[in-house]
DNA sequence: TATTGTTATACTCTATAACTATA
DNA sequence: TATAGTTATAGAGTATAACAATA
């Protein structure tokens, strides 16, 4: 007997509601040290590849320069991240991350292990694999599903 | 030979992304529809439970009952809802579907099939088991390993 | 006295457009 | 002329606190 359409809309409904979780608890997280989804996004970036010009940073969150530049401002006045002179452009600021935003950005790079271990650490090799390949065929599956939303 | 904690982190970042990639496309798809995520919460919930005041709406979203007011004002003025006086009680309202918002209920509800559909539709039953199975392992792990963050 | 919804106020994220300084 | 970032303005979501009407 093949599956029926209630089945598949129970997965999606899974997918969705672990994710909404999963994000709640992370917003949880981020407000007891004073931080924000939208900000932590900045002090991560600059956390994992060094200083970032704004510019770079709206590029990479896929966000407006104006978005940025207030993130940027909270983040200062927080003691985040600070705004350094461009070596060979004045026109340009390099958001550079503080002790503190190093400090922030090693929690965070932590908790990802961590929670990655509490939630994977008890499934099986077979079973992680399972959920690993399904998740890759979700991932390579979703773009064409995607396009065809668009295209409706 | 374990798994290692990074192929650990990369599974979490899987999840994560999927969440990211639908979420992004159910934002599209409801401005399109000249709506946003937080009003339809408030449609889809009047759509599938029927007529509700305010405040059952502001604890069934997790969310303020002034946050409801706005969010119903705009729905008003957008002709997705409108306010009718409750029977029984005259400082309540029951939100209650236009037939806008009852159209926009069942869009959303086919979508959520077709979606669902698309998604799963070609992989073997025993890769959809498999996923359905590793999810609910997931989802029953996930409020402890919350606590554990908690109590961190 | 308790509850429902609103007004008042404020903060965060987000965007576009106009402007300044620099390239 | 083009680019980096800011000021100006606006809209959406969110919250708390004080208040009115009703229970």
């Amino acid at each position: 007997m093949p599956r029926s359409s209630i089945d598949q809309q129970a997965a999606l409904d899974r997918v969705l509601h672990l994710a909404a979780l999963i994000d709640d608890d992370m917003t949880h997280g981020l407000e007891a040290m004073g931080l924000t989804k939208a900000r932590v996004g900045v002090v991560w970036l600059v956390h994992q590849q060094g200083p970032r010009t704004q510019r770079e940073l709206a590029e990479a969150l896929s966000v407006s320069p104006r978005n940025v530049t207030g993130l940027v401002d909270a983040l200062v006045a927080t003691g985040f991240v600070t705004r350094a002179p461009h070596p060979h452009d004045r026109r340009s600021t390099l958001v550079t991350p503080t002790v503190r935003g190093r400090t922030v950005g090693d929690d965070l790079a932590a908790g990802r292990a961590q929670f990655a271990e509490a939630l994977f650490a008890d499934l099986s090799d077979r079973r992680f694999d399972a959920i690993v390949s399904g998740l890759d065929a979700l991932l390579e599956r979703l773009p064409v599903v995607l396009a065809q939303e668009v295209s409706r």
